[in-house]
DNA sequence: CTGAAAGCGCTAACAG
DNA sequence: CTGTTAGCGCTTTCAG
């Protein structure tokens, strides 16, 4: 009764009494064909249970409807935000991902371009493992929309969304200092990093910018950037005993750790003056009782200019390529903790170049 | 110079002076080829950049070398840990997955079964949205392996990976009591939701089995697994005031919302009695202050399961079908907070348990 | 060892 | 309105 082998377009042909090329005409452009007919080829497709052979349309088309997505790690779930906004705008216009992950490796990444690429898709969402990117370049895709997040690639030109990890780190340092700190450490990770060195650098930048003095001593950016070596970090900060009482943390996992670390070393008194100003705001923040500020990036919003570049992309338009998009993150004052909301005039300006932020390509944040 | 169709097997043979067949020979069976002919295709292939066309060998072969998975969100970090592991032990394989999200609704769940039928998936893998199932008997799925992960659905026979809900429960239950506490009020969601209710019917079992009183006003399971609603739910508790000191909550989310509303609302002297046991053990679990006792599902593990089961399927194998795979979650004593390890018996015979759940179908855990 | 030709399932001219 | 046919890019007999 079941046989195995899948019901093709013939075989609804035959048992609707018609040619195949009929059914495809029922089954498409609907209005061309004789209501009888169609009927009798909708009721055939029913009784067989026939379903269209996606593949054999991708390979007449030549066009898959797919889009091949890398990522360095599938369980990070910034990426995974991203990549939820951007099924939420690509399944609807038909277009399904393939997902596959470069475990941060640029070897593994050039390999899964490969397949991605023989795999045909339309279209490629890309975030970099490294600051390498001549595979990038290759023939094959030069006929492929490509979109790099949350890293563009030195000199490549490529259309990129990304957030503006310079202005973040810039708000979290005014603030800070708007508190009334002057002294701040710097927690984050090997600057090769990409985010860690954007971090670094925006630190590095804000500091000069408000005259604040930045003391090597307690600039700590090597290693990754986990919850142990937050710890590890924070302790060697706070073993020198004049260190600062405000720290800049450059991820939420660095933070995490600092965080415990502090508060199962540190003594009441000492405590209660740290205080710390981080990227990425998550569902546990409300347990981090030294953040003040934080910097939450807009994965949706990163996922929608994605799947809107792409769009345009694959719809042929190239006018402005290569585009690089920037957006604004938000900044979260957490007034329970002690954090001091920006003044007026400030905060007003903050919103308005955040509402920019979302429609324009903004390059500097003064 | 770059034109902009793509290279195919035709322009690489014509170049290299041979046949489309011998070209094809030469990049798959390469023994059958003279070392020549194939050093001049390989060298037609360099030159010309070609890729080969995966959709066109996928429709020669009737088959993609692809997995579809349907989610019920992407941003889900435990689902995608599981991905993450499955995406591990398929792509040495040559396999790719394609994602796709249900929104936990069963309407888009079937309507994204279709689109993974017609893109001839050579298999799938699906974590329900509902205890709605029928679509899953579709004919076409019949020659399509299919595994259920995290819940499997009443009466449906198809291949199912799961943790344990019920041992983690049971395991919770005890350690409290064990602690000495014989009130163990239950922070939950709507038992509709699979998870919610597997481990509120584990709770009763195991209070029984304990004989420890079932107080209604405090068995909690109305609304979803949420953060807000942990808080609340715990707050309804603790307004009355002979509630129990110890509380077993369904989930991490939840967890994390009782904790808040703990730490926020609730006098130190109070504070100090309340007593939490758990599912799930995440990066933040050290801020979990309350928290005792922990169930850790292996999602690695669950991956590497649904990936053997899968693959062993493709091979052709449908020798136990269909099979339940339920796997053992780790138990973590918190001691720092206050948790009371196993007696040694005890400890010994769990672990040993939970070494047999890695390779064996348990079904019972007693 | 290599080439010619059929065919995977579908769509789109082109004729009727 | 419908049928015939060529062809998307590839693999694989079947002959040489």
């Amino acid at each position: 009764m079941d046989s195995n082998i899948p019901v093709t377009i013939k075989d609804v042909a035959r048992l609707a009494g018609v040619s195949i090329a009929t059914v495809s005409r029922a089954l498409n452009e609907s209005d061309v064909v004789k209501d009888q007919t169609r009927k009798a080829v909708l009721e055939a497709v029913e009784k067989l249970g026939y379903n269209r052979n996606e593949v054999a349309r991708s390979l007449k088309f030549r066009q898959t409807r797919t889009i091949g997505i890398i990522a360095p790690e599938l369980s990070n779930i910034f990426f995974m935000e991203v990549v939820e906004a951007l099924e939420r705008c690509l399944a609807p216009k038909g277009y399904s991902m393939i997902i596959t992950s470069s475990y941060d490796s640029v070897e593994e990444e050039k390999r899964k371009l490969q397949i991605l690429i023989e795999r045909n898709v339309d279209g490629m969402v890309v975030m970099p493992s490294g600051s390498e990117g001549e595979h990038f370049l290759s023939k094959a895709l030069s006929n492929i929309p490509l979109v790099l997040v949350d890293r563009r690639i030195k000199g490549l030109k490529v259309d990129s969304v990304e957030t503006d990890n310079r202005f973040g780190v810039h708000k979290m340092i005014q603030a800070l200092n708007n508190e009334g700190f002057s002294r701040i450490g710097f927690i984050g990770g090997d600057p090769d990093i990409h985010t860690a060195g954007e971090r670094l650098h925006g630190y590095l930048e804000a500091m000069a910018e408000h005259n604040l003095p930045v003391e090597d001593r307690f600039v700590l950016h090597q290693g990754a950037m986990t919850q142990l070596n937050g710890r590890e970090q924070l302790k060697k900060a706070l073993s020198e005993s004049d260190h600062p009482d405000a720290f800049f943390i450059a991820n939420d996992s660095m933070h995490l750790g600092a965080t415990i670390h502090a508060i199962e070393n540190v003594q009441e008194q000492e405590l209660k003056k740290l205080v710390f100003a981080s990227f990425d705001y998550l569902s546990y923040a409300p347990l981090l009782k030294l953040c003040h500020y934080a910097v939450s990036q807009q994965f949706e919003q990163i996922g929608e200019e994605v799947a809107a570049l792409l769009l345009k992309r694959l719809g042929g338009d190239w006018e402005d390529f290569p585009k690089h998009v920037m957006l604004r993150p938000e900044i979260k004052v957490i007034k329970a903790n002690g954090g001091v909301p920006f003044e007026q005039g400030e905060q007003g300006l903050m919103e308005n170049q955040a509402d920019e932020g979302n429609t324009a390509d903004l390059c500097s944040y003064f």
